[in-house]
DNA sequence: CAACCTGTTCGCCA
DNA sequence: ATGGCGAACAGGTT
């Protein structure tokens, strides 16, 4: 399992339990960036499993035609989404309009990865989508298929993309953004809140957690029912969250510091970095959710 | 071996 | 119309 070229770094917490691979944030902005190594360079072929559920949607034709002979330009990710734009492609379309780009989005679900082989790599029953280039294969795993790879061709990026609300690390998302969305799921749990990608892109189960960790406020509460001394909690940690989870994961899947909740999360019996108190499990917008009853009100 | 886990979408309901 | 919620999806792991 850990050491194999062709997984991600496993993580490992100080007891035996490695925690699973969840792509956040900043787990897919590290993923991103394993196709970097290619840049500016030429895709020869590409290889797809045509029929897998990850290409719902797509039409997976296109995709190949489109993508064989272009040149990969550039990559972007916002929250759990990522956008790779390539060259025109055939020189049929070359010709015709120099400034036509081809895009695939990629969402990772749950077990989605990406990653770099060598050229002379074969793919396995998960290798969904492998995009050859003369040096190497840049490839998409996904075992348990809740990801998905879209495409797009045309003269801009598609309009699926960017579709959501705004990075929880820019200037866009500011108090007045943070505290309409809070007031327009007022009756939701926060926690619940906290995972919808149109207010809190890349966002997903442990980072919640974390956050609510952080700023004292037990999971269940509502969103409305949050004081403005809360919120001002709860937006300052979550942009801490946001921010140190893509300082600390995103450049090579670094661990989390020692005293976050999420070494905790998974341990049979976790309990709170503060004070070493019991944690609380729950199911909680339908996910598994984990808080200390004690310093969370 | 069957239940479990998980992010997003979809359909239903208030 | 809008938002909350549970089911469905898939398959490796337990």
């Amino acid at each position: 399992m850990a050491g194999s070229p062709r997984d991600p770094p496993s993580r490992q917490s100080e007891a035996t339990t490695a925690f699973s691979l969840m792509p956040e944030l900043a787990e897919v902005e590290y993923f991103r960036r394993q196709w970097d190594c290619g840049l500016g360079q030429k895709i020869l072929r590409v290889q797809l499993h045509a029929r897998k559920r990850v290409f719902r949607g797509s039409n997976t034709r296109a995709l190949g035609h489109d993508l064989t002979g272009s040149h990969f330009l550039r990559s972007e990710s916002w929250g759990k989404q990522m956008l790779f734009e390539f060259s025109g492609g055939n020189p049929e379309i070359i010709g015709a309009r120099e400034k036509i780009r081809s895009w695939i989005g990629i969402h990772l679900g749950m077990t989605g990865t990406l990653r770099v082989e060598p050229s002379d790599f074969c793919p396995e029953k998960h290798d969904h989508l492998v995009l050859r280039q003369t040096k190497r294969a840049l490839v998409f795993r996904d075992a348990r298929l809740f990801g998905r790879v879209r495409f797009h061709h045309g003269k801009s990026a598609p309009d699926w993309w960017r579709a959501g609300g705004p990075d929880i690390h820019s200037a866009a998302f500011d108090r007045a953004f943070f505290d309409g969305f809070l007031k327009r799921h007022a009756r939701a749990p926060i926690k619940s809140v906290l995972l919808l990608q149109s207010g809190f892109a890349g966002i997903g189960n442990w980072m919640a957690d974390e956050i609510l960790w952080r700023a004292k406020i037990a999971p269940l509460r509502t969103a409305g029912s949050l004081s403005s001394t809360r919120r001002d909690r709860l937006f300052r940690e979550t942009r801490f969250v946001a921010i140190e989870s893509l300082r600390i994961i995103s450049p090579a899947f670094g661990d989390p510091p020692r005293d976050w909740l999420i070494h905790q999360k998974w341990k049979r019996n976790g309990v709170c970095p503060r004070h070493r108190t019991p944690l609380c499990k729950a199911m909680i917008g339908g996910r598994t959710t984990v808080w200390c009853p004690l310093c969370q009100r």
